[in-house]
DNA sequence: AGCCTTGGTCCGATGGGTTTGTGTAAAGTG
DNA sequence: CACTTTACACAAACCCATCGGACCAAGGCT
């Protein structure tokens, strides 16, 4: 069979015209007139064109696609990120390959390393993970435009959701509720390292540091719902039962939540409960929460990443987005304190003012 | 711009030699005298030359990449798949590039609409829309190996969550626990056309035909929570309550669980309540529900995929997975029937025996 | 010694596009 | 009615690597 190559030369003259019509036709709809484009393009259709991609990456000098490494079958909330990448790339005609990086806790990626030498992208998105920093260092050397999300880089610009303030947060707001005694849900953590876990809780325990009446347990369970339930119970019974529980992430915050139901008690009244991120069970479950701004921190990194591209040259610099409290259920003022509770029922969220 | 991209001509100055020879070291080592080889090469490599046409030519046979086109930002289910596919075409040493398609509804030129997969791809696969028929046609007549997911299509293969049995499996469930009235919320229908939510109502009702002392109410509640929530509440206030409620998917099913709650009617003592997709809202709120296996029909898609392009030949063929019943703390026999409730809180769930 | 090989290198055409600048006809202006 | 502006289409330059063939010096042949 002879697929004979159609050019964009066979299309011109089929079409009368010259070349660079046909060109604009296709890339510029705005550059020709009406009845010419139509033409061109149902010339074009008729004949099967379709541009070669490595002629007109050579021509154009750019690949026209970047690429997206994360942790995307482990964790959710990268599939949500990449959402805000897709759209926003999209937006710039960009495409965009994903990577599914396994598990954020072994470094070293054999994509990762071997990425560059494909010389098949204008530029990479890493999230989720540090980049290890041999191949850090020849991604910088090589001027690989990279962005680093949900990570730390001394080399690359990265945007990050605020982990340290995603805590203050949480502690303000529960204090300025009423409540002086808290209980913090944490997942082991695999290494004692700078971890989004420990940010968060630290930014928790800062915010409340100029009140020393206030308590914080911590309440170190498993990272399943049903493991936290456990050992959220067992505080629960224990002496010192906190007013407000604040968990790491959302499904903690659940497991929290059914661990008080099995306790007999009452969520708000005689507990609050909050959780992190603002995912559907959190709304589901109509839990306040934290939320964390997923998509548009992809939307920002791809931004972050086209002005690296066109810039040529690595500036390192940190996009922190701010957080919101997300006000629903779960919560209210200690033991019947001045303010009822937010209604039993989904009401529209409020959103509690930020503070950054 | 600082020294922006490596090319031959770079590599041919440092080196003192004209770019053919460069090229001719790279390509046809044996036209070259062994040190000015070895000069070259030494040079191309500390320079960190990559030959960027290269790398798109030599993969010209197969681009060992493919394509996936999604509502991916309009709906999460697709993200969810897409980790299927991420996952399986990993396994293969395949590339994914990922394409949002938030309107399903439009596609212009016939041109135009192909130009987003502009960098070649050795197959596409579509998700959750119909192809428009000038598309498809267009497609298999350019043998383009596609794969259809979560639609129909008369000339490619497709793979799909069989709606129908879904609506029969949550049909037999609740009939074998003894409901025989029946509350159905279907969202809104943008058209009549052979839809998911029809298709599963359908079998819902197919399913409980032989049976003529069932009823089955229709709710037809808007596509949100809250929607169904006061739409439910109507129903569950009017004459007939049933005593099972199906959701076309989670989200309506803690509508119509909140609905309850609000004309304080247990669940699932007095209502059961199951929904459909199993997402993590269905786990947050403990909702008996049928899984839908997102993930494992982006990997099909993936293998049939590949099947498809190394068959070179595009076999028309359809893959319906099986869905299965998550039994949680949502549903009951009726009225202290039989059969106690399966506890108050999370269980692990059963998988009810299949039936297809 | 003159001529032919032959190995090694380089020139320049080639390919399929994009992009920039320019010529021109139609339309708008005083 | 002369004059500027706008809208289009086009020619030409450009991108980067490949490749056939020109060129050249040195050694082998008669």
């Amino acid at each position: 069979m002879p697929p004979e190559q159609v050019t964009i030369y066979d299309v011109a003259r089929a079409a009368g015209v010259s070349i660079s019509t046909v060109s604009n036709a296709l890339n510029r709809p705005d550059r020709v007139a009406g009845a010419t484009l139509e033409l061109v393009l149902a010339v074009a259709d008729s004949l099967g064109y379709v541009p070669k991609a490595d002629a007109v990456s050579k021509a154009r000098q750019t690949m026209g696609r970047i690429g997206v490494l994360a942790p995307f079958s482990s964790y959710r909330s990268y599939l949500e990120r990449l959402a805000g990448v897709l759209v926003e790339a999209q937006g710039a005609r960009i495409e965009v390959s994903a990577f599914d990086h396994e598990s954020l806790a072994t470094a070293s990626s054999p994509v990762l390393a071997s990425m560059p030498i494909r010389g098949q992208v204008d530029g990479i998105i890493v999230m989720g993970m540090r980049i290890e920093d041999v191949i850090e260092k020849r991604l910088f050397d090589r001027h690989v435009p990279t962005v680093v999300v949900d990570a730390e880089s001394s080399r690359f610009p990265s945007v990050a959701c605020d982990d340290r303030s995603g805590g203050e947060l949480a502690a303000r707001y529960l204090y300025g509720l009423g409540h002086r005694s808290f209980g913090y849900v944490v997942e082991p953590q695999a290494s004692q390292y700078d971890s989004q876990a420990i940010r968060r809780l630290s930014g928790f325990r800062d915010a409340l540091s100029g009140s020393p009446e206030c308590t914080v347990q911590l309440i170190e369970a498993g990272s399943s719902t049903q493991e936290t339930r456990m050992a959220t119970r067992a505080m629960l019974d224990g002496p010192n039962r906190p007013t407000a529980i604040m968990a790491h992430y959302d499904d903690l915050a659940i497991g929290a939540l059914l661990a008080a139901k099995d306790a007999g008690i009452a969520v708000p009244q005689e507990l609050s409960v909050m959780g992190c991120d603002d995912g559907p069970a959190a709304v589901a479950s109509d839990l306040t929460t934290i939320r964390q701004p997923f998509r548009e921190s992809g939307a920002v990194a791809v931004r972050l990443l086209l002005a690296t591209i066109n810039a040529s040259e690595i500036t390192r610099s940190s996009v922190y987005l701010p957080l919101d409290v997300v006000e629903r259920s779960t919560s209210c003022p200690p033991q019947g304190g001045g303010r009822a509770p937010n209604g039993s029922g989904h009401s529209e969220p409020r959103r509690a003012s930020r503070s950054l």
